[in-house]
DNA sequence: CAGTTCCGATACTGTTTGGTATCGTATCTA
DNA sequence: TAGATACGATACCAAACAGTATCGGAACTG
């Protein structure tokens, strides 16, 4: 949680600029998936957002906080819960969700996944922040579709959904953290092709 | 490689002690479970081995040597592939590579993924050192179970085996290193029965 | 205009840590 | 027995870095 929570005091004096909050993050995280938490120094993070340390330091108790919280912020940007896709086949909408990368896009996804997996070992905090904020979404997003395909009857009432999923966010994160390789349409179409409707149809 | 591989001269003087080569090793490999790369420090490594530092630095230039080489190491211990389940289905076949671990071995092996998950983001020869060590060998397992199965006709001759062999190791990794719960039988058997099967007999 | 608060740049402090050096002891060979 | 090499403990050096302090200027309110 951001530590601007407070009702403003009688305000006398420079206002605080609030588009510094998003810029500082937004440092931290371009800086997380450049050289991981290992690399991060809050140096690095001032100069990225053209700010003072002290105004840092001014919002974020620790380095620790800033991290968290500029994960937790990368929740908002990750799928629109609200606005997925709805085609009237299952299939229209998973490839509708997955929406295909440039290859710019992808580097710079798998560079960011990777700096979010340096925070795994750093404790539960660090999980649970990397885990709401990333992957949760998507497996909101997929879960949804499903089951409005289930509704649909396109799908077996009785398919595991809480697994199924979890099959395309998982199989993404493990295509581009750990094979470094993109998450391109070929892939997405396999993978629903040749995995998931298959396994939703029996 | 380690960089004990020069032939050995005339040997006066004390032998080195390879047993010590495994241990420092072991204690890298456990204390990056601990701590991530961030919190592994040369004193940490030295303690736990009970060795020197002069004993390490004798064996490796630098710390990011240490690293790469215990990854490398782990290779040895993460499948057997010349042992590999062969019971006749694929079903019992799959079942059989995914043992199950007790709660202690499923907590250890989520922190050990995490502390392997810290190197990604510090460069490619970490990265592929990863990949190598650890998915590498059960993906080439589940490819080798598949193969043999397209070979009994139990299966499409034409599945995309290339992506079907990475399912239950992507989803082992994201179930342990993401979602931080174990890979136990339950979700084996809800993976190999809900998805796998189904995806392979199209 | 005085007082207040925020800003970025910079200096600073204390601590940590990679890597090296030293030393006494142990273990080897000739 | 002399000489060579490895060992673990410890001290040390230099660099890095989290976090704090200071300062002049900017932007605000009363």
């Amino acid at each position: 949680m951001a530590t601007n929570v407070t009702a403003e005091p009688a305000a006398l004096g420079r206002k605080r600029d609030h588009s510094l909050d998003a810029k500082i993050m937004d440092a931290t995280l371009e800086i997380l998936a450049e050289v991981g938490l290992t690399g991060l120094t809050m140096d690095l993070v001032a100069a990225r957002a053209g700010a003072g340390k002290a105004t840092i330091y001014r919002r974020w108790t620790s380095k620790n906080d800033l991290v968290i919280d500029a994960v937790e912020h990368l929740k908002r940007i990750q799928v629109d819960l609200e606005d997925l896709p709805d085609t009237g086949t299952l299939r229209s909408d998973l490839l509708g969700l997955g929406k295909p990368l440039s290859l710019e896009e992808t580097e710079q996804r798998l560079k960011s996944m990777a700096g979010l997996a340096s925070l795994l070992s750093q404790g539960q905090t660090f999980a649970d922040a990397v885990n709401a904020a990333v992957i949760q979404p998507w497996a909101e997003a997929h879960l949804t579709l499903m089951q409005r395909a289930a509704g649909r009857g396109e799908i077996a009432a009785d398919a595991d959904l809480g697994t199924l999923c979890q099959i395309l966010p998982a199989m993404a994160a493990y295509r581009s953290l750990v094979q470094r390789q993109p998450f391109n349409q070929e892939f997405l179409l396999s993978m629903v092709d040749g995995v998931l409707l298959p396994a939703l149809r029996r």
